[in-house]
DNA sequence: GATAAAAGGTAAATAGACAAGACCTTAAAA
DNA sequence: TTTTAAGGTCTTGTCTATTTACCTTTTATC
């Protein structure tokens, strides 16, 4: 290839998507899920609830959960004190919807777990440089949280929080929201534990060290440190799928 | 503050907004006029080919080509070989529609620059540790015709080549689309020459710069370099708006 | 046990956005 | 003068989302 190469038509004005209410919704969903917000075996807020707090009309909720509930990590109960409950285990059963959500994005997959590396190395930088004193007592009460931590669901949450603390501390919005975007695109919501076996513990040390060096300010550790750390959870995370959509049936 | 604090409800669930058709167009258009793949004076294609390349009616693009002339960057010429031709000097006219289309943004530019800025180093950073031999022939080409272009709008469109020949070396298409937005965010799609006065060499001694340090592979002087660079760009940026909204009418 | 309340489930009517297509107007090229 | 290529306007149909109402299920609670 040599040189310019504009493609896709004479001036670069591909087919625009537009994507609806529905999906916007969807989307918002897992990633509260993602981020643990919504936690394990948790309720979700009723439909009429989380209708005005989006700003979108019951039925389009309905749309919404109606395909995380096809997904399979949610469930839903009918009557007093019903709702929509984070499913706990699910793999198993709807490895065929992993697959059909899954396998058209396997390349995009890959390559947004590189760029969240890099993004979330950039976000180590900055913090490191621009952290305050607020920023800091942020990072080490999230750092405390997790590493008091002791269900998975629990680890997952604090996890996010300690990234998102550390995202604030670079004092950039923007940055911090498509950290969220990664996060969310990558996991596709779904509750899978990146830190399972004998990675919890390494996870720990990475994460206190991490925080560290934020903390001390030293950017170009902290940099490194994140990621390493990062890339380690992407190809965890990718052993995972694989072996999910690989042998739907055997596992687990 | 203390720590944690999730705003915005219980649980971090904000309204959703849900672009119409016509705002991912006029967004497409602005970018694209953005990066000069449109110059100033330049047509742009019929409405009915805009509408066929971008998979939409002609009602939509006519909504959106409608809302760039409201903004003034647009000019619309009737009959035969008539057409819309991007406005070359528009800003004395229209600050009145600078002013109603930019204040509201005000804050958010502030932080978008310093995103860019966080960015783009990061883009140069990455792009000197994995630049191979056919991106950097095609650095070296974006350079070259960078350094021997000599209107304005030339100059504006080879200088976002260059920018895009690095992105395209640090082989991450995700971070590329990112910045491509930033770019269009912050500039709104306004023809506004970043590289004005005496800033014009300086600014070729730069990119000249950026693009050795990421050829040589030296990732840190790159990431610098960048950094500098789009910061000044920004500062710059930030003064023609805050000329063109504060004196609408004494403006040049 | 009866009842009220709180949740999901369903459905019809309305409004708005978008697409498709026909047709008119303008002005330059032939 | 005629043709032609462009923008300008209008109508109609379709799809999506909102609104609103009502039904069904279950569980607290009296």
């Amino acid at each position: 290839m040599g040189q310019g190469q504009r493609r896709a038509g004479q001036a670069g004005l591909e087919p625009v998507r537009v994507p609806s209410a529905a999906d916007e919704v969807a989307d918002r969903l897992l990633t509260a899920i993602a981020l643990g917000e919504f936690s394990v075996g948790e309720r979700l807020p009723p439909e009429r609830e989380l209708a005005e707090q989006l700003g979108v009309s019951r039925p389009t909720v309905r749309i919404a959960v109606g395909r995380l509930r096809e997904i399979g990590c949610l469930e839903v109960v009918r009557g007093r004190s019903g709702g929509h409950y984070v499913r706990t285990g699910w793999r198993a059963e709807s490895a065929d919807a992993v697959r059909r959500t899954l396998m058209p994005k396997w390349e995009r997959v890959h390559t947004l777990q590189d760029t969240r590396c890099l993004i979330e190395s950039l976000i180590a930088r900055t913090a490191a440089e621009r952290c305050g004193a607020d920023e800091a007592a942020d990072i080490r009460a999230a750092l405390a949280a997790y590493e008091s931590a002791s269900e998975p669901a629990e680890v997952r949450s604090t996890s996010a929080g300690l990234h998102e603390a550390i995202a604030r501390a670079a004092h950039n919005e923007p940055l911090a929201v498509y950290s969220r975007q990664l996060l969310q695109e990558i996991t596709a919501g779904f509750p899978i534990e990146p830190y399972s076996g004998n990675l919890t513990e390494r996870s720990l040390a990475e994460h206190r060290a991490l925080a560290e060096a934020v903390l001390a300010g030293e950017a170009e550790r902290a940099a490194r440190i994140a990621r390493e750390h990062f890339t380690i959870t992407g190809e965890n995370l990718r052993a995972i799928l694989e072996r999910s959509t690989a042998e739907p049936d055997s596992a687990s």
